[in-house]
DNA sequence: ATCTATTGATAACC
DNA sequence: TGGTTATCAATAGAT
């Protein structure tokens, strides 16, 4: 639907790929509110760009409610997940609880006392205590230096993001600046910038 | 683009409401799919219909994924939130064990015999080692999360990096143009030609 | 951004 | 539902 047919394809031109993302992106967003308009439905388009932008929009209800909807519908796929994950949780408790397990049969069980029975079992009931203390510990480590990793990361992305907007507005700048020279030698007859375009 | 042009408001009639929403929706799908294709991006569409079914499709990249980089964008709103869920879930744990204290109690403990001891201890084993089980799961769905989320934010990070680094080649080839059309326009003149070949 | 020739989506009908 | 066709809408290419 346009001057030519196009078949769909990744567009290999830059510039005419960005010019089409952002029609099409327009369009689709468009067509979201249409079918939500006529038909009475919410729907919500969530778009990343090549470079990892994001759009998104919705209709006819909110993105959380929209997005609460799908997670309800797909709570089935979601619980498969969570059971392998919690197998893994299960093994490695296991794997602790052999641990103290194996200390306490390295005891010698020929002699046996009460009195000695009932120090075995503080003794692991401490260390099991120990144990569950560091690796919790750990992990809440391991919770903030990911959230700190976290913080610094959205930082730099923010500054490299401004970055980009900021060169491409320079860039823009220039390149006009180019098209005026090139005007310029073209209206004095010579030809030897005519090359230089393929460089772009 | 029909037989007559429509306009956008709901549809009364309920059959033909039916009819567009179904062939709308595909042709939404649809368009999602070539503009994931055409431009290389990702594209989720979620649709709830009125009467709550849900539809979605994802191109490009799984559900998932395109998911997780809408809700990375928008975490800085939803970092209040993630706390909130934090200390929803500590609050839980503590209504568990507070449940389990209550049943403790509950027990008259008047009447004690060895045998009642004995199951009232199993029952609080139990629940405490599902309380333990549920805190390490919570805990590495926390890392695991952050794990993604931090991959994310280094893909775009490398991404929006490699643009800067390109952008600013551009930049300086252009720069360099641009000095020359400087130079040119000095020189214009009947010795321009003269000039031109110094340029090489 | 804006303009059109053209293709593509779809409303009505079956 | 699923297919056909006349018509309108989206958009590719150009400016």
């Amino acid at each position: 639907m346009g001057r030519r047919k196009v078949e769909i394809k990744r567009i290999e031109d830059k510039s005419s790929r960005q010019v089409t993302f952002c029609k099409r992106r327009n369009g689709l967003i468009e067509k979201a509110r249409q079918l939500s308009v006529l038909c009475g439905s919410s729907v919500a388009v969530l778009i990343v760009s090549s470079i990892g932008k994001v759009y998104s929009s919705s209709s006819g209800d909110s993105m959380a409610k929209i997005l609460k909807h799908y997670e309800v519908q797909h709570a089935d796929k979601l619980k498969t997940l969570d059971l392998t994950e919690k197998t893994q949780n299960y093994l490695s408790l296991n794997e602790l609880l052999e641990t103290v397990q194996r200390k306490l049969e390295a005891a010698n069980v020929d002699n046996i006392t009460v009195q000695s029975l009932i120090s075995l079992e503080e003794q692991s009931k401490t260390a099991l205590s120990l144990t569950r203390a560091r690796k919790t510990e750990l992990m809440m480590q391991l919770v903030k230096s990911f959230q700190e990793k976290e913080k610094l990361l959205r930082d730099e992305n923010t500054v490299l993001a401004s970055q980009v907007a900021k060169m491409g507005k320079e860039k823009e700048f220039l390149e006009t600046e180019d098209e005026r020279a090139m005007l310029l030698e073209y209206s004095s007859g010579s030809n030897l910038r005519e090359t230089l375009p393929l460089l772009k």
